[in-house]
DNA sequence: TTGTAAACAATAATGATTACTATTATTATA
DNA sequence: TATAATAATAGTAATCATTATTGTTTACAA
């Protein structure tokens, strides 16, 4: 049985207000401002627990630690090879390329993750402050 | 300028015979069979200039261990999510969902990579050898 | 040959994450 | 409201994958 705690509210809560995916590193020194002796732990365990619960995404990009996001509506991600900022997209569906991949697939193909990269609009114009 | 090296040769060929995208560990142990005292530093110094010069490709699949795959012709992978396989998947292209992916990002996409997930044959079946 | 620079083995260090343990907080119940 | 049961915590140690360091060896060009 999961007890409430405090901390994991106000995780998800930090969470809810931010845009740019942070780490668990950034969330916990966010977090540790309201609790000050919030321990690292106390984050991974969190974010693992809320990511299990559907309460929340982790993104794994591949590039550089674990990030999370709050926003759980379907949505794909923009990586910028550049500054390593991960951005929102918000496109129509492609889950037609699950379709097309269980016709090649002997087994059963359950979804897909799709990141994308490139460069963001502050890389191209060599703003520097991204 | 990059200088011959039988170790980082005897990796290549490894990979070349493999299907099953090993880890920077299994081709440590393989490649030691021939080299008794090569060095795990070495492997992983190997398999990153390999990727750079695009001779072989590493796989991040945020499951586990990175993944290399000596097959750099332009294909998919299936990650089984029960018994944590990586197979290979031919499919047609999809990189119609770059251009998609392009009307909605203010930025320039360069491409995607996308992992499908699901259960193989064996795990479905419930054959436990894999 | 011989000089030089790349690659090596061995090992230490790092970064991200998970595990352990004694204490504290939450919640059910007396 | 007090108390008992136990989930969650803080603090810390350990682990896992990977990268860095260093002194020695190997490839190769002069």
């Amino acid at each position: 049985m999961t007890k409430h705690s405090r901390q994991r509210e106000c995780i998800k809560e930090f969470l809810a207000t931010r845009y740019d995916h942070p780490t668990a590193e950034i969330i916990y020194l966010n977090v540790k401002e309201k609790f000050p002796n919030l321990s690292l732990g106390t984050v991974y365990r969190n974010l693992s627990l809320l990511t299990e619960l559907g309460e929340i995404q982790k993104l794994s990009t591949g590039i550089g630690p674990d990030r999370f996001d709050g926003n759980i509506a379907p949505h794909y991600h923009v990586l910028c090879t550049k500054c390593g900022r991960v951005q929102d997209l918000e496109i129509e569906s492609i889950d037609h390329i699950d379709t097309l991949a269980s016709t090649q697939f002997d087994g059963k193909i359950e979804g897909h993750f799709t990141y994308f990269f490139g460069k963001c609009r502050d890389c191209l114009e060599n703003k520097n402050n991204c």
